[in-house]
DNA sequence: CGGTACGCCTGAAGGC
DNA sequence: TGCCTTCAGGCGTACC
């Protein structure tokens, strides 16, 4: 389940092949999973255009083209986007690679035969995830203000400001996009464990010192988890469809039942606005 | 405001 | 072996 570290390393995966590589054709196998506004399949989907750069914020990855447009694309549950020269690998199985585009990277770009041809591929079994297109810069930036700050790079006192006046419990807080985007259910967890703080702590009560510990270890988890390639539980692959290996770093997620690497008592599983949160009962503190 | 539930989706996994 | 149920959860929305 692709959270900030997934995204980040896709798109570090993904930029060195298509930033400055020429959209030649998309196909459209699906056209639900494209929110395209007012514009044509082909713009918003960048034909003809050059990728300039690529952008993150939170979990959504954006594609820049040279004429100022941007394609942001959501991952969701099982989304994933690989780049393919030749025949896909197996086990991409067709009906759920919903979007191609034919890419001719800088390299190439006097020689646009089938030989210097990469293909792109946006994928996603369950339809979670999806592409957005946006006209202009400034269009995608006013989508981004419903984000709060960037997880990675997420401050004490960013942190602080969202987490106060708030009774809800810290961890849903935390998977609130408008609190701190990037956070989604495994690395709440885990960063609340890494913080020593119980995950129905009422936001409002952590505090300063609570709060600064915990965006401290926000930064620092997502930062190691991306650095290791993301979490792969099942369906997470990067740009050339290699698995990360964050999953051996979790402390708490997955491990219900389990005994706490710090105490060695049994984790708990309690369910949590839907989400099932794993936790130390003994090691994470309900108050100050 | 927050919380709860639901719908969207498919595939893996477990029970029988 | 095969059928059925349960679970996974990001995100939007409805409703209390």
């Amino acid at each position: 389940m692709p959270e900030l570290p997934e995204v980040e390393h896709l798109r570090r995966s993904l930029a060195p092949a298509i930033v400055g590589a020429r959209v030649l054709a998309v196909t459209v196998r699906r056209r639900s999973v494209i929110d395209r506004g007012s514009a044509s399949f082909d713009d918003a989907l960048l034909v003809g255009r050059t990728i300039v750069a690529t952008h993150r914020r939170g979990k959504q990855l954006a594609l820049e083209s040279d004429d100022g447009r941007a394609l942001v694309i959501q991952l969701g549950m099982t989304g994933s986007v690989t780049l393919e020269h030749g025949t896909p690998p197996r086990g991409m199985d067709a009906r759920h690679r919903h979007v191609l585009w034919d890419l001719l990277p800088s390299a190439a770009s006097g020689d646009p035969s089938p030989a210097h041809r990469w293909r792109m591929a946006f994928r996603d079994p369950r339809r979670f995830g999806g592409l957005t297109a946006y006209a202009s810069l400034d269009e995608l930036e006013r989508a981004w203000t419903v984000l709060g700050p960037d997880a990675l790079t997420l401050t004490a006192r960013e942190l602080a400001d969202a987490l106060r006046d708030s009774r809800r419990p810290v961890k849903s807080a935390l998977l609130d996009q408008g609190v701190t985007a990037g956070v989604g259910n495994i690395y709440a967890d885990e960063s609340l464990f890494a913080a020593r703080i119980h995950p129905l702590r009422p936001a409002g009560s952590l505090g300063r010192d609570e709060s600064t510990r915990l965006a401290g270890h926000i930064r620092r988890i997502l930062r190691r988890a991306a650095d290791r390639g993301g979490s792969t539980l099942r369906d997470y692959r990067d740009a050339f469809g290699q698995p990360g290996s964050a999953v051996q770093t979790h402390q708490v997620y997955g491990r219900a039942g389990e005994p706490c690497v710090a105490c060695r008592r049994p984790l708990e599983a309690m369910q949590l606005g839907g989400r099932t949160t794993v936790f130390c009962p003994a090691c994470q503190h309900l108050s100050t």
